[in-house]
DNA sequence: TCGCTCCGTAAGTTGACAGTTACGTAAGCA
DNA sequence: TGCTTACGTAACTGTCAACTTACGGAGCGA
């Protein structure tokens, strides 16, 4: 179960387009801090207080490979994400006939 | 297709609680302004401004009625925001897997 | 140890944003 | 017409967040 204060702290981490670019980086491959960094216009500090405000928000975890830190993205934090605005958006009914149209969409073949 | 700029407005709009509030209050009924606003401790031009973030975000939509102005959800925006985001998250696998199906759902009519 | 690379942190500036009070406007009614 | 209700908007203030430059520290090779 994701907490009240997780979750604000995802959805403000996300409401940023750098961060988002930098999840859609980290998503598929682990990089290095100056790799990420690279490929944005602004500063490599700029970078590290966005990959320090991911961090916060549990999105990215950080290894550290000698002289290196290097980020990947964590998948279950947004996948708690999407269940928390499923939730506020759902109520009982509507994911009942949510889930009957899903139904209906695969018997439909 | 959601544009990117909308996808924008409605994270940043979603990112603070009070906007969460509102838009959980005006899911299943549709309020007008002042009763919304009796639901919090801020002033009514506060949330007054807050419905015009939600409005520009299409997160609602507003009604008029004599001196009232009444507000409900358009949940087709919150539906698209969470395919962008499990269009970010999927991996490429999941995608084209996701893509399919839509394929599959146009065809099936 | 010296020097280099890789990176986070400190400090300061600027702009955006949430909140306030004060005011304006449209609708309805006596 | 005048009064009231139900709002939005303007103007201002304080706070926070996203940058910048400058600096410091950890790791590694010569």
């Amino acid at each position: 179960m994701i907490t009240l204060f997780a979750v604000d702290a995802a959805l403000r981490a996300i409401a940023d387009p750098s961060r988002r670019e930098i999840l859609r980086l980290v998503r598929t491959e682990e990089l290095a801090a100056g790799e990420i960094a690279a490929h944005f216009s602004v500063t490599r500090p700029a970078i590290s207080q966005h990959l320090g405000v991911l961090k916060d928000a549990a999105l990215i975890q950080e290894r550290r490979d000698g002289t290196r830190r290097l980020y990947r993205a964590r998948p279950e934090t947004l996948a708690e994400l999407r269940t928390f605005l499923e939730d506020m958006w759902d109520d009982g009914l509507a994911r009942l006939k949510h889930s009957a149209e899903r139904e209906h969409e695969r018997n439909a073949q």
